[in-house]
RNA sequence: GGCGCCAUCGUCUAGUGGCCUAGGACGCAGGAUUCUCAUUCCUGUAACACGGGUUCGACUCCCGUUGGCGCUACCA
C-alpha cells in the first residue's frame, strides 16, 4: 500500500442523513484534510429491499450543506469507483468465488426456519448461539438433494479459530477470540453480499488506509479481518467512535431525538456552522478547553488522541446555545439571505430595505432561523392585541392614555427620528407628566409592535419610521377611550 | 446467555499518581444593565458508580462488582 491518507464514509441510504453518520463523517473528513489525504463517500446499498435513491440525495444534500465534501463518490467512477456497491455486485461474486476455489467459504443450504431452530435449541442449553457448520463438509448427494428442492444457498466463510488482535485508534489494544464467531454468512442466497463482506472489499479495493467509523463496528471489526487475511489484503488502521445518545442513554433514535440533518435541523433553521461545532466537541475536545469551532480550525487541530472512548448524549440545548451564537456572530447581510427560504414560507418576503434594519433589532434573539418571521412580523403588519397588553402592571388606564397622548403630540412635531434623539424627547415627556420611564415607553412599544417582549421603544420607532409610528399610536389612543 | 467497549457535575467535557478545596462550557438559580424580551457582565449550583488492592500518596494504575451500550441476522 501506498502511505496516502484515504478515508471514507459508508452510508447506507435506507435513511436520510443522520446526525450520527454527519459526526463519523466529519472526523472522517477532518482526518483526511490534515492529512492531505482524500474523503471518499461510498454508498452501501447492498440492502435492495430498504435503499432508496432519495436517501442517497439527501445524504449527499446534507454533507455538502455541512461544508463536508468529497474527491471521490457516487457521482465518478474514477479512480477506484463505482462507489455504489449495488454498481460492484460482480466483484464481491468473484472474490466469493475465489474464496469458494481455495476451500475458504462453503455453500449453506439451511433455511432460515432450520436456522432460528439451531439458535433457540443452543438458547436454551445457555450456549453462545453460533452455526454449526454443519452444511461445510456436505456430499454431492446433499448437494443435489437441496438443489432438487430448490433451495437456494448462501456463502458461508469458514472461520478459524484464533486470536485477533488489532490496536484501535481510539480505543487502543483490543482482542478478540474468532472460535466464538462460528462461520458466517458472506453472500446471501439473492447473490448479494453482506455488508461486511463487501465493506472488507471495497476499503481494500479503494485503499482505505484507516476505517474510521462508528463504536457498534467494533465487534465486526474481526470478522473482516479474517476476510481480509483469507483474500490477502493489507489490513488497515481502525478506529472506532464513541456514539451518540438519547437523553435516556439509548443509542440515538428518530423517534426519542431529531436525528435528521435536513428535515430536523437544516428545515428548522440552524445554521451550518452550529452543526459543525456540536458535532465536532461530542466526542472530542482540545486540550485548552476550547469549545468555538469553525471547519477550517478544527482541520489543524482536530486529533484522534483527543477523541473520548465514551459515549456522548444528544444535548439540544447547547446546540441551541450554539445556533444563536452564530446567528448573532453574522453580519444582517447574510442573516437575511439565510432567513430567506423562512421568511417566503411565511410570506414576509417583500420589503427589503425594511427587512435589514428589522432583522439587525432582532437578530440577538434568535435562537433558530425559523423563529424570525414571528420576530419581526409587525414590521409588516398592523399588530394585534388587546387593550390591557397596552397597561404595564402598576401603571393605570389613565396614565398609560396620557403617556401615548403626550408622546403622539410630540413625536408628531419631531423630524428627528433617531433612536438617540427619540429616546431624549420621550424621556422628556415622562419627566414632564410626572410618568416613570416605563410607564411612556412600554405602551409606546406595545402600540408599535403588539407584543409582550419585542425591542425597545427607541429602535422599534426608528425603524418603522414617523407615518407608521404615528399611525400605530393613534390607534391605540382609540382603543382607551 | 456469550463476547467486546465504556463509566468525572443534569448534559458535553478537562484531568495521564502529589499542581484537585476536581477546571471549563451548556442548563439552572440569583444579581447588574433595563420600558419588556434578548444580549452582555458578575455570582452561585452541582460530579470522580461501588468494593478491594498497589503506593508515602489515588479521579488517575490493577482486580472485582454494578450499570450502560454494542455485536451475537441471508440489516448496515
Amino acid at each position: 500500500m501506498n502511505d496516502e491518507i484515504r478515508v471514507r464514509i459508508a452510508p447506507s441510504p435506507t435513511g436520510y442523513l443522520h446526525i450520527g453518520t454527519a459526526h463519523t463523517a466529519l472526523f472522517n473528513w477532518l482526518f483526511a484534510r490534515q492529512k492531505n489525504g482524500k474523503f471518499i463517500l461510498r454508498i452501501e446499498d447492498t440492502d435492495t429491499e430498504r435503499s432508496k435513491e432519495e436517501f442517497v440525495t439527501d445524504i449527499t444534500d446534507g454533507l455538502s450543506w455541512l461544508g463536508i465534501d468529497w474527491d471521490e463518490g457516487p457521482e465518478r467512477n474514477e479512480p477506484f469507483g463505482p462507489y455504489k456497491q449495488s454498481d460492484r455486485l460482480q466483484i464481491y461474486q468473484d472474490y466469493a468465488e475465489k474464496l469458494l476455489k481455495e476451500n475458504k467459504a462453503y455453500y449453506c443450504y439451511c433455511t432460515a426456519e432450520e436456522l432460528i431452530k439451531e439458535r433457540e435449541v443452543q438458547e436454551q442449553k445457555k450456549l453462545a448461539p453460533k452455526y454449526s457448520g454443519k452444511c461445510r463438509n456436505l456430499t454431492n448427494e446433499q448437494v443435489k438433494k437441496c438443489q432438487a428442492e430448490g433451495r437456494k444457498p448462501t456463502i458461508r466463510f469458514i472461520v478459524e479459530p484464533k486470536k485477533i488482535a488489532f490496536t484501535d485508534l481510539v480505543k487502543g489494544d483490543i482482542e478478540f477470540d474468532t472460535s466464538l464467531f462460528g462461520d458466517f454468512v458472506i453472500m446471501k442466497s439473492d447473490g448479494r453480499p453482506v455488508f461486511l463482506f463487501a465493506g472488507a472489499i471495497d476499503d481494500f479495493m479503494m485503499k482505505i488506509s484507516h476505517v474510521i467509523r462508528g463504536e457498534d463496528h467494533l465487534s465486526n471489526t474481526p470478522r473482516q479481518i479474517l476476510l481480509g487475511e483469507a483474500l490477502n489484503f493489507f489490513v488497515p488502521e481502525y478506529g472506532h467512535l464513541p456514539l451518540i445518545l438519547n437523553p435516556d442513554r439509548t443509542k440515538l433514535s428518530k423517534r426519542k431525538n431529531p436525528t435528521s440533518i435536513n428535515k430536523d435541523f437544516r428545515n428548522t433553521g440552524y445554521l451550518p456552522e452550529a452543526m459543525i461545532n456540536f458535532i465536532a466537541i461530542m466526542g472530542w475536545s482540545a486540550k485548552n478547553d476550547q469549545e468555538l469551532w469553525t471547519l477550517k480550525d478544527l482541520i489543524n487541530e482536530f486529533n484522534f488522541r483527543d477523541v473520548g472512548k465514551s459515549p456522548a448524549v444528544f444535548d439540544g440545548q447547547k446546540l441551541n446555545y450554539l445556533n444563536g451564537y452564530y446567528i448573532r456572530k453574522m453580519s444582517v447581510g447574510e442573516l437575511s439571505k439565510a432567513a430567506e427560504p423562512f421568511l417566503q414560507k411565511a410570506g414576509l418576503s417583500d420589503g427589503k430595505d425594511k427587512l435589514l434594519s428589522a432583522l439587525s433589532l432582532v437578530q440577538e434573539r434568535v435562537k433558530k432561523l425559523s423563529d424570525i418571521p414571528e420576530l419581526i412580523e409587525f414590521f409588516f403588519k398592523n399588530p394585534e392585541f388587546s387593550q390591557d397588553l397596552l397597561i404595564m402592571k402598576n401603571s393605570t388606564k389613565e396614565k398609560i392614555k396620557i403617556a401615548l397622548e403626550e408622546s403622539y403630540k410630540h413625536l408628531f412635531e419631531e423630524s428627528d427620528f433617531g433612536r438617540d434623539s427619540l429616546e431624549q424627547l420621550l424621556r422628556a415627556v415622562a419627566a414632564k407628566n410626572n410618568l416613570k420611564a416605563g410607564e411612556v415607553l412600554w405602551p409606546l412599544r406595545v402600540a408599535l409592535t403588539g407584543k409582550e417582549a419585542s425591542p425597545g421603544a427607541f429602535e422599534v420607532l426608528e425603524c418603522l419610521g414617523k407615518e407608521e409610528s404615528l399611525k400605530r399610536i393613534k390607534k391605540s389612543i382609540d382603543m382607551l377611550k
